[in-house]
DNA sequence: ACAACTATTGACAAATTGACAATAGTCAGT
DNA sequence: ACTGACTATTGTCAATTTGTCAATAGTTGT
């Protein structure tokens, strides 16, 4: 099934924030984190391009990392005030998301007691 | 925030399987019944499209209803047998989905708490 | 004949995603 | 100094998905 990977497309957006709201980042630790929400196997090109729009849309500031480390200079991103909102209404979208999943899980709960999905 | 339309994109199939699991009906019908999940506002091509596709991989199968009614042929659509253990599959993934939505919404309440999300 | 409502289909632009290559710095071993 | 392995980010382009809107077509009421 494609289920995983399309979940972790929609849930990649306020995982970042969230993880941001704890503190700078950068996209390589990021992705590393991912792997503890279950979003792992994910490509890394993704991940660094939603941060550049996460930036475009103000949600997340970068800059270089000044110090020196085992490779290449490091964008480090931060979460913004307008990122913070979003990341408050993505909570908002969450719960009704999770009201949503409830919501079919029970029915069909309810149908496979009921034997009603018994054509076959 | 384009959140809801997202959301009525992702759960379209596994909601319209479920309706199709209590009984056959025809895309007008489901269309409808769909509000009732908070699936409204959605464009009838799309569900119309869906369910084609559906179709396509076997887990629905369809014929023009013989009943004269109130306007064009409907078409009915029904579940099979591979319908039933896709919306079975489903119903995991949506576990898992509301799992990692737990996760993000507990972590997001304990920085909250923590006062740790207070760099603004 | 006309408008309003029911019902489904088609077509095409726009947006999103996946896959992979390209670039580039550091470090350890030879 | 050269090589390979690892760290880190960017760019590109095809493939897929989604949104939108028009087209078709039957029925009912005026």
């Amino acid at each position: 099934m494609r289920g995983c990977s399309r979940r972790a497309v929609r849930f990649l957006e306020p995982t970042l924030l969230l993880l941001l709201h704890h503190g700078p980042a950068h996209g390589y630790e990021l992705l590393d984190q991912l792997g503890e929400f279950g979003l792992d196997d994910l490509n890394p090109s993704g991940v660094y391009r939603l941060l550049r729009d996460m930036e475009e849309k103000g949600w997340v500031t970068s800059s270089w990392d000044k110090e020196q480390t085992q490779g290449p200079p490091r964008r480090v991103y931060e979460i913004s005030a307008s990122g913070d909102d979003t990341l408050s209404l993505w909570t908002v979208d969450l719960g009704e998301t999770r009201d949503l999943i409830d919501t079919i899980l029970a029915r069909y709960s309810q149908h496979m007691e009921e034997g009603e999905g018994a054509y076959h």
